[in-house]
RNA sequence: GCCCAGGUGGCGGAACUGGUAUACGCUACAGACUUAAAAUCUGUCGCCCGCAAGGGAUUGAGGGUUCGAUUCCCUCCCUGGGCACCA
């Protein structure tokens, strides 16, 4: 006989089975498919362990059970390459990463196979190989050429250390996710996919997976942090002075007039508010000159340095013109004024194209208005938002795009544009069923309220020092402070609260976030409890005008005088008009009333950028004169250069730039010498997609094609830890998303089926890691015990789910249950005589595949793995027939394939496994005809029968109460109610 | 603070839909085999009282529903994870 050698024979069935390709997948119409996903590793130098080991398996035993019960399975496998430890590797030792990549796959490759994983290695993939980042590239390219992939200059998280940009799902506490280094705010150029735009879907699709864990899906709805409420704008005014000194000058486009338009309705709203205007008619307003009219206005209108000019399209040219001409003006809008002098609508207006073609001498401009605005309509035909853009670059000024109740903010009414006109704050709230509580205003140290108005801030000095002290706070710091609030007084301005009218004190406060809503808030203490300890610590006024309907009369009084905070829901009162509405009917009708219903988000666009060299390079090309030019689709991939130096620079610049031969290309529109975007993009970038490359990965002229992706679409199971909850999952439901949208892929939702594992910790039930010395090495545990032991130890630890101890001296359980089984096989295949099962082991057996079958699917390993050790204890000393015997060896073998394959071989298999059927169970078997009773008494066991299955309640009562414990406790009572449940137990109350 | 998991012997954990709590494994102890040890096999093994037969309490704590609760409900405590001054 011989005994049990995993170090001989799983290397032996591993190249079979790799010969034989049985665990190749194919389209195959006659089969139903099963797409089986586990997260793609990192190839690192420290080889897999333990974490990786675990969905892997859980995969593998998943989809060896699939394709024995007649599934079509894929189970791929490749490789998440691209990453910062192969570039620092290439830093300090100078070696090339895509070579120190290689090396790593190799190895861990070498370990998946010696775990007997069934991946089909015919998809294997690589995000750094150019054949998959020309798709990575390509895609990207796609979000660029819907809008959905934007440069921007802003604050972002900046990582000293790895001297990179970082998405805001990759700061953690404060920290850069990867090496813990505190991430610092840095003003830099990057590139930014827009996956604000899919909140709403992202939010939307969650409810269409039921199959996904609730943990999972309440995360990333946090994350994506949906408020509903109201946009609403108070007006600031500057003390006393202010006022009565602006004035306003309209001037009207061509062909209008001052009663066409919005000019009558928002000269009546200015004037209403206590502001001087003039609306003059201009001169040949069917053709219109602008030198003529700007002379004209010169000469008929007051103009001083208090005059705020709203130039509405050609009348926007005119005021221009004006500062041109040396007048000097407060600040000037700029209503849909054209720049370029081209259309949308391609119709031909001379006057307005000549007098675009003369130019504008900026500098001059500048140097006269201390401010500029730029209101374009998001619905205009005529003037295209290019020309705001145009304006916003020469101007410096931001560009503010809104919608206007008419097209190029034509309409009778602009409210938007009087909003924006008017020196006001905007908030965003979500009870604006209080704003005749709005006792004051807090803006964000950030807010450019406070730059704007530097003259009209009696404090500025105070001011600014705060705001320089809270910039300089860190994310960590804020919050280690708790909730002790902070502020200061912008002295010199007051806001209108739009409900009241009542001018109210603007303050600066850090508990306001510039990165959330408007960097604003109204500020209403007797219903929100920040507002109220910030009222309480600067004494500022508290108004309640919510009661809750249900309080004790004690806490209401309180409530009522400003005493105490309540937050909740309720009555309205103080509201004027509003009064005795619910608050719930008062946050639609008050909201509309004074400003608009909105929704925000806390999801921030998706800093896309890196400026580091071991990356898909973003395939854009900058050109002096067509601007951003995407590389063409024959040109990608966009192939990373080689390089001697891989040190970022630390600029905020990618190693990349500094490669000036491969920097430097022409511009593929008109060919002039243009430059390559040097910023690489996310190591999320290659996981965003490449579930979708697994269908498809040969493919030289597709990412995929639609009919394999339809195919294999969706992932049906996807293993993978709780740690990408935020990121790689919510990445890729966008990127699914999106492809959706474009018709490039046939799902809405990637992963129908998402099945976190617990991480597991090592025998101190601390994390297992190099410093700590306590890192299990699993290829220690293949060499002592073999794959097999290693797979069913992994999954007997514990719910897969649930983070589990590695217990070393608790694997010596699995391997002896693996020697017994091979001893018991052994002694069978030496036993010539046939013979029968016993019914015994016949009901055992059956009982077997149903559970762990059941168990299988649902994923509980670790009771599966408890069930064939039972069942094996209860049937070593039964007789068996060889049928039985290989039934066994089916069932156990998604757990442990290399004994099962060479055991089932030697009782006589004649095929592979894999290629078995699950064996079936009968159900008739299942049922017992005899059981054993338990006997209470008051619920206490008392006794146990053994009776027949369908005994009825008075046999098996006059039964029990013969038994002695039962008679003894019945001495002094008589039963009053008997419960019995069949085959389960008898219970006598008395 | 809010949301989500979870809390069962010395340890990892099991228990279907409310029906014998502690399956399975580890550890420990005893025995067999051995010159001896390892390995293997057999047995014992949650707590308290008891020589034993037997009895009692017990699934984080307290309360409730029920003939019966690890399981359902309420309050609280603890551990892990997520979000966190989000207006």
């Amino acid at each position: 006989m011989n005994s049990y050698n995993p170090a001989k024979l799983e290397p032996k069935w591993q190249k079979v089975w790799q010969s034989k390709k049985i665990f190749a997948a194919r389209e195959n119409a006659n089969k139903q498919k099963k797409y089986v996903l586990v997260e793609f590793p990192y190839p690192s130098g420290a080889g897999l362990h333990m974490g990786h080991l675990r969905p892997y398996v859980a995969g593998d035993v998943y989809s060896r059970y699939l394709r024995m019960r007649g599934f079509e399975v894929m189970y791929p496998i490749g490789w998440d390459a691209f990453g910062l430890p192969a570039e620092n590797y290439a830093i300090k030792m100078g070696v090339h990463p895509s070579i120190t990549t290689k090396k790593n796959v190799a190895n861990a490759k070498k370990q998946m196979l010696s775990w007997g994983l069934s991946f089909d290695w015919a998809r294997e993939i690589n995000t750094t190989d150019p054949e998959y980042y020309k798709w990575t590239q390509w895609l990207f390219l796609q979000f660029y050429k819907k809008g959905l992939a934007y440069e921007a200059t802003g604050l972002i998280n900046w990582c000293p250390k790895d001297k990179t940009g970082l998405a805001n799902e990759e700061v953690v506490d404060g920290r850069c996710e990867r090496c813990g280094t505190e991430v610092v705010q840095k003003e830099l150029r990057q590139w930014y996919l827009k996956i604000t735009a899919y909140a709403e879907k992202l939010l939307a699709g969650l409810g269409q997976l039921p199959e996904w864990p609730e943990a999972v899906k309440k995360s990333q709805e946090n994350w994506i942090g949906k408020s509903v409420g109201a946009e609403i704008s108070f007006e600031v005014i500057s003390a006393g002075t202010d006022k009565a000194k602006t004035n306003f000058l309209i001037l009207h486009g061509r062909n209008g007039s001052s009663s066409s338009h919005a000019f009558p309705w928002l000269r009546k709203s200015l004037e209403a508010k206590g502001y001087k205007v003039q609306v003059p008619d201009l001169p040949n307003a069917g053709e219109p000159n602008d030198l003529e009219q700007a002379d004209y206005v010169a000469k008929n209108c007051k103009i001083d340095e208090n005059t705020v000019i709203v130039g509405h399209s050609f009348g926007g040219t005119v005021a221009l013109r004006l500062l041109e001409k040396g007048v000097r003006v407060k600040k000037v809008f700029l209503l849909c004024t054209p720049f370029s002098g081209k259309f949308l609508d391609n119709k031909i207006r001379k006057s307005v194209t000549e007098a675009c073609k003369k130019g504008f001498d900026f500098k001059r401009i500048k140097a006269n208005a201390s401010a500029f605005g730029l209101l374009y309509d998001t619905t205009d035909y005529v003037v295209p938002m290019q020309d705001g853009e145009s304006f916003s670059e020469k101007l410096g000024a931001q560009l503010v795009k809104i919608k206007g109740n008419e097209p190029h903010l034509s309409g009778a009414q602009e409210p938007e544009v009087l909003g924006k006109i008017l020196p006001s704050l905007k908030v965003f709230t979500t009870r604006p069923d209080t704003i005749y509580g709005a006792t004051y205003m807090v803006v964000a140290p950030e807010h450019p309220v406070i730059a704007d108005n530097q003259n009209n801030i009696e404090n500025f000095k105070e001011v600014k020092k705060y705001v320089e002290a809270a910039k300089k706070k860190k994310e960590m710091e804020r919050s280690a402070e708790g909730k002790a609030k902070t502020g200061v007084q912008l002295k010199g301005l007051k806001a209108v609260n739009p409900a009241t009218g009542q001018e109210i004190p603007v303050w600066v406060a850090d508990y306001v976030l510039w990165g959330y809503g408007t960097g604003a808030i109204m500020a209403v203490p007797a219903h929100d409890q920040r507002d109220f300890e910030f009222a309480a610590k600067y004494q500022l006024p508290v108004q309640c005008v919510v009661e809750p309907v249900e309080n004790p009369e004690q806490e209401l009084e309180d409530i009522r005088q400003g005493k105490k905070c309540y937050a909740g829901q309720g009555k309205v009162v103080n509201s004027d008009v509003f009064d005795g509405l619910s608050t719930a009917e008062a946050v639609g009708k008050m909201g509309e009333a004074f400003g608009r219903l909105t929704t925000q988000y806390k999801l921030r666009d998706w800093v896309f950028s890196r400026q580091r060299y071991w990356g898909e390079p973003i395939p854009l090309i900058h050109c002096e004169d067509c601007g951003v030019v995407p590389v063409p689709d024959k040109d990608l991939p966009v192939k990373l250069p080689p390089v001697k130096k891989y040190e970022p620079t630390g600029t905020g610049e990618s190693p990349l730039a500094a490669i000036k031969k491969w920097v430097k290309t022409t511009c593929p529109k008109c060919k002039q010498v243009a430059w390559r975007e040097t910023n690489t993009m996310p190591q999320w970038a290659g996981s965003s997609w490449y579930w979708l490359r697994y269908a498809d990965p040969k493919n030289k002229s597709k990412f995929a094609d639609l009919k394999k992706l339809k195919y294999w679409q969706p992932v049906d199971v996807y293993f993978g830890g709780m740690e990408h909850t935020t990121l790689h999952l919510l990445y890729s439901r966008f990127w699914n998303l999106f492809l959706y949208d474009q018709g490039l892929v046939t799902e809405k939702e990637p992963y129908k089926k998402r099945q976190p594992h617990g991480i597991v910790l090592a025998a101190d039930g601390e994390k297992m890691s190099k410093s700590r010395g306590n890192v299990v090495d699993p290829q220690v545990i293949v060499k002592k015990h073999g794959a097999d032991t290693l797979r069913m130890y992994e999954m007997f630890l514990g719910p897969h789910e649930l983070m589990v101890s590695w217990n070393d001296q608790g694997v010596v359980g699995v391997r002896r249950f693996l020697d017994r089984v091979w001893q018991w096989a052994e002694e069978l295949s030496e036993n010539t005589k046939p013979q029968n099962t016993s019914p015994k082991a016949e009901k055992l057996l059956h009982r077997l595949v149903k559970k762990v079958g059941e168990d299988i699917e649902a994923f509980r390993f670790n009771t599966a793995i408890s069930a064939f050790m039972e069942f094996h204890k209860e049937i070593k000393a039964e007789p068996i027939s060889l049928g039985a015997a290989q039934s066994f060896l089916k069932l156990l073998y998604p757990f442990a394939p290399h004994l099962s394959e060479e055991l089932y071989q030697r009782l006589g298999g004649k095929k592979m496994l894999q290629q078995e059927a699950w064996p079936e169970f009968n159900a008739a078997l299942l049922v017992d005809n005899e059981t054993e009773l338990v006997v209470q008494v008051n619920g206490k066991v008392r006794g146990k029968l053994i009776v027949g299955a369908g005994e009825e309640e008075s046999a098996v009562k006059s039964k029990a109460l013969e038994l002695p414990a039962v008679k003894q406790a019945l001495v002094q009572d008589s039963v009053k109610r008997v419960i019995y449940i069949k085959g389960r137990l008898i219970n006598l109350v008395i």
